[in-house]
RNA sequence: CGGGAUGUAGCGUAGCCCGGUAUCGCGCCACAUUUGGGAUGUGGAGGCCGCAGGUUCGAAUCCUGCCAUCCCGACCA
């Protein structure tokens, strides 16, 4: 038997669990458990374009509720929404040296502007249509936006400029996967202008604050704050703000970034103003964002092998009722008191489905709804209208409990903030048990490999050292939290002397 | 973009080596019995075998090209 053969029987053999009825478990493989958790919850599935998503209903109204949510923390901090166009022509692009360098490698052209009929009943791009300038499609929009800003500004007056934008933005990627890191997503793209260094600084600052409160009170995610060292730096940033969350495998996860963009897009897009002491200065910049990847970062943090588990503040359906029934005078019955609850539960703005399908049993939409992450469902049958009950299962914990009617939905409300706090509290335990302290390469290597997670360490504060190991590690420094803690030290490659410890981490 | 693997009904697959239009399970449809954790029985429908060429009387099967997905690298929100 030659070794393609033993490799293809081999292959047949690994279990298959799309046709079974759960998913991978996480300890068998992380990966697998994510892929089949997107497509059983029914959040979004590949599309006939490579690297492209579809965001099914259920994915999207996830999304949709984050954008309601940080749409109001954007507008509450005085910014408002405006659109800039998806072509942003090539000499634009090129204006910004290391803002080229950092995207040039993924980005998609428009060469032509016109299809015609080859006369074989082939459509081919016609040549004749070719475009005088190339449009790139946006990976981004710092330029095409600093190139408007120039005719915005003239005078301090006319600052500063806080404008927010929803949109998507396309990135060649070589690998992608669902919601992490597809070639095409959407997100939101800040783009600030200041009449000052500090104004500007200030709100980067600000606005990584309003990711981190949103993480941290929506996503139910904890987050560290931190900069960017500059090899992780945005391509034209002065200085990048982050967010970094920690997933169930011990990876880290960018969940925001905020850029001060010092004067580097004024200059090279000419955007001066006269300011009150009447002299001609460049504009400071900020621009922050962040995308669909929150959704992958959402299950990643959660979620059990049973499937989605979602954060009562983003899930489209708080509360689900399930009617258990014999007779069609039980369903009515049930269904009247549904009708009550519903109402109150309304008037408290919790969504509540009541799913009163006769075509799928009970126990089938109890996994169902386990599996789309449904924080809260209530079974209802003849048995708990004879006694005054319900059946209450919470999805963080799955437990299960009756429960009297009475003050139903001010329980059922008070438990939705139950679990929310719970699985913040749980992402947080273990974001706690998985940061290390590691004071040797050999003890940080150790970590890495044995027990994933954020690794604490020092570092001598050069490109070089963080660049070996990477290649050596595969781990990145994540940032270098706020508000660090400054201690002495000497950097666990080099050897050198390090004023404060940085964090390392695999990433996605 | 490099290395490896895969692509057959909505999903998971058999068949491919050795060419003769396709197997099984889940799901789907109908009816009946069921309904407090993924129901059971009986009957039924569903296929440009990833796409395009080529070889051949004949291609899921052999050859070439392309596309997509997964895994491993490099790149990255």
């Amino acid at each position: 038997m030659s070794p393609e053969q033993i490799s293809y029987k081999s292959t047949k053999n690994i279990p298959k669990y799309h046709m079974s009825k759960g998913i991978t478990s996480r300890a068998e493989d992380y990966s697998q458990w994510y892929n089949e958790l997107v497509a059983k919850a029914d959040l979004a599935e590949h599309s006939a374009v490579r690297g492209c998503m579809v965001i099914k209903p259920y994915g999207y109204s996830i999304w949709e509720k984050m954008q309601a949510a940080l749409d109001k923390m954007f507008k509450d901090t005085g910014h408002t929404n405006a659109y800039f166009p998806l072509f942003i022509p090539k000499s634009f692009f090129t204006k910004e040296a290391s803002h080229v360098e950092g995207f040039a490698t993924e980005c998609a052209v428009v060469t032509h502007y016109r299809l015609k009929n080859d006369g074989n009943g082939n459509i081919i791009v016609d040549e004749d249509a070719k475009l005088e300038e190339e449009l790139i499609v946006r990976p981004t929009s710092e330029t095409i936006i600093w190139n408007t800003y120039r005719g915005w500004v003239q005078s301090y007056r006319d600052l500063p400029i806080l404008v927010n934008q929803w949109a998507n933005v396309v990135r060649w990627e070589m690998r992608t996967r669902l919601f992490l890191r597809t070639a095409e997503f959407l997100w939101q793209e800040g783009h600030t202008a200041h009449a000052t260094s500090g104004e500007a600084i200030e709100e980067a600052e600000r606005m990584l604050e309003v990711y981190a409160d949103f993480a941290e009170n929506w996503l139910a995610v904890p987050v560290i704050r931190g900069i960017k060292t500059p090899n992780e730096r945005f391509a034209g940033a002065v200085e990048t703000y982050c967010i970094e969350a920690l997933m169930q495998d011990g990876k880290a996860l960018q969940a925001g970034t905020s850029h001060f963009l010092g004067q580097n897009f004024a200059k090279a897009f000419d955007v001066k103003f006269t300011s009150k002491e009447g002299k001609l200065e460049h504009v400071w910049a900020t621009s922050w964002g962040v995308s669909t990847r929150l959704v992958g970062a959402l299950i990643m943090s959660h979620s059990d092998d049973q499937g989605l588990v979602l954060p009562p503040k983003l899930a489209p359906i708080q509360v689900v009722i399930v009617p258990i029934h014999k007779t069609d005078d039980d369903l009515a019955r049930i269904g009247q008191f549904a009708d009550g609850l519903i109402a109150k539960l309304k008037s408290k703005n919790i969504s509540v489905k009541y799913d009163d399908r006769d075509t799928q049993r009970p126990g089938f939409k109890f996994a169902e709804y386990e599996m789309k992450g449904v924080p809260v469902r209530i079974a209802l049958g003849a048995r708990d209208l004879e006694n005054n009950t319900v059946e209450i299962a919470r999805r963080d914990t799955r437990e299960k409990q009756t429960i009297s009617q009475e003050g139903l939905d001010l329980y059922i409300e008070n438990l939705l903030t139950e679990i929310q706090q719970n699985i913040y509290n749980k992402a947080l335990e273990f974001r706690t048990q998985n940061t290390r302290e590691a004071n040797s390469y050999e003890e940080f290597k150790k970590a890495l490999d044995e027990t994933p997670g954020f690794i604490s360490a020092h570092w001598d504060g050069t490109p070089e050292t963080e660049q070996k190991i990477k290649e050596e590690t595969k781990a990145t420094i994540r940032c270098i939290p706020l508000n660090n803690k400054k201690e002495e030290g000497v950097c666990i490659y080099s050897g050198k002397p390090s004023s404060q410890r940085v964090l390392f981490a695999r990433a996605y």
